[in-house]
DNA sequence: TCGGACTATAGGACCACGCCTATATAGGAC
DNA sequence: GTCCTATATAGGCGTGGTCCTATAGTCCGA
């Protein structure tokens, strides 16, 4: 698991309570990784267990206090030993290509329908990255160039798929 | 969870015992699904108290007897709903994305061998997808042209990735 | 002859993750 | 006036999935 790392990551970035956290995952970097908020929480008690995280307790009134969460040094060394550490294999799976493989048994509009539903799905994927890129413009430093380059290449993979359907529905619809 | 969809659509194809299933995982669909032993064996126990596949037991001497799972009708028409179900959506998760977004604390010289252990990753599977369409050859029947299409889209998304990290390599090795 | 791979099953433990719920207040929409 | 959203936390429950272990015989190569 790199959730631990991924929350870490947006740590470093700047201090964060899980809320903010949430919407990071949300609006920052969710074309690549995503979380659901009892597990952020989760995640960050534990790091502050292993400290590599610690807590700033911010009273508020009217609501819970803002528990605001900074990395520690080691936390930074944890980061970088997965950032350096070599990409541990991680086993492919695609719901699609597996309907895709049993699909023989259906009839040929089932078949070109499953099809169409991914055209459809893969499109809007598209979209959705084409708008965050607009939004966020070319990137002028080193650091926003490399974050921005996790969008080309979920555009180029959308880009891919699309093209893939293409000769698909050619041959198969 | 599909792997109960998976089972049963390798079930359709024959009848198989979980060790059967385990190298039909391995061998066969390993390029866009994976299944561990254990896990197999407790999905098809889950599918024969289900009533989604039958048992037949074949005893043999000197090795634990042969339990070959069999679909049944109410197992195909399982396989058959979830088959034309609209894909549920599945969140992305990348690793390799992940270490990306968070390189710019790196030197430079490390986000180059994040890139060039990427490119080694991509290639293997592009040359191991490249081996599995060789052996299978071009597919006569639409039902086997089908199932070698799931080659062609991993071909076609280890394509995308390469050409993506030439420009990635371009412009910050 | 000894160790390892192959055939075939299955239980136990643990973990990551997702869904649902609870609590408490403020502010805006309808 | 009521309902929804935002702010902020956290526990509980269930499940899908991985790893490790046990059993037990055969066959093959070093």
């Amino acid at each position: 698991m790199s959730m631990k790392h991924a929350v870490l990551g947006l740590l470093d970035l700047s201090p964060l309570t899980g809320y903010d956290l949430k919407k990071s995952f949300d609006e920052t970097v969710n074309h690549f990784w995503s979380g659901d908020q009892a597990q952020i929480y989760r995640t960050l008690s534990a790091l502050v267990n292993a400290g590599l995280a610690e807590v700033e307790v911010v009273p508020q009134e009217g609501r819970p206090a803002r528990k605001i969460h900074h990395i520690t040094d080691a936390g930074r060394a944890e980061l970088d030993r997965w950032l350096t550490a070599p990409a541990e294999p991680a086993p492919e799976r695609s719901e699609f290509l597996a309907k895709l493989f049993f699909s023989p048994r259906l009839p040929d509009d089932a078949v070109a329908d499953l099809l169409s539903q991914r055209r459809a799905a893969a499109t809007t994927a598209w979209e959705t990255l084409r708008a965050l890129e607009a939004a966020e413009g070319t990137g002028t430093t080193r650091a926003e160039r490399l974050r921005l380059s996790t969008l080309s290449n979920g555009l180029a993979h959308a880009r891919a798929e699309l093209d893939w359907l293409e000769t698909m529905e050619r041959e198969f619809a």
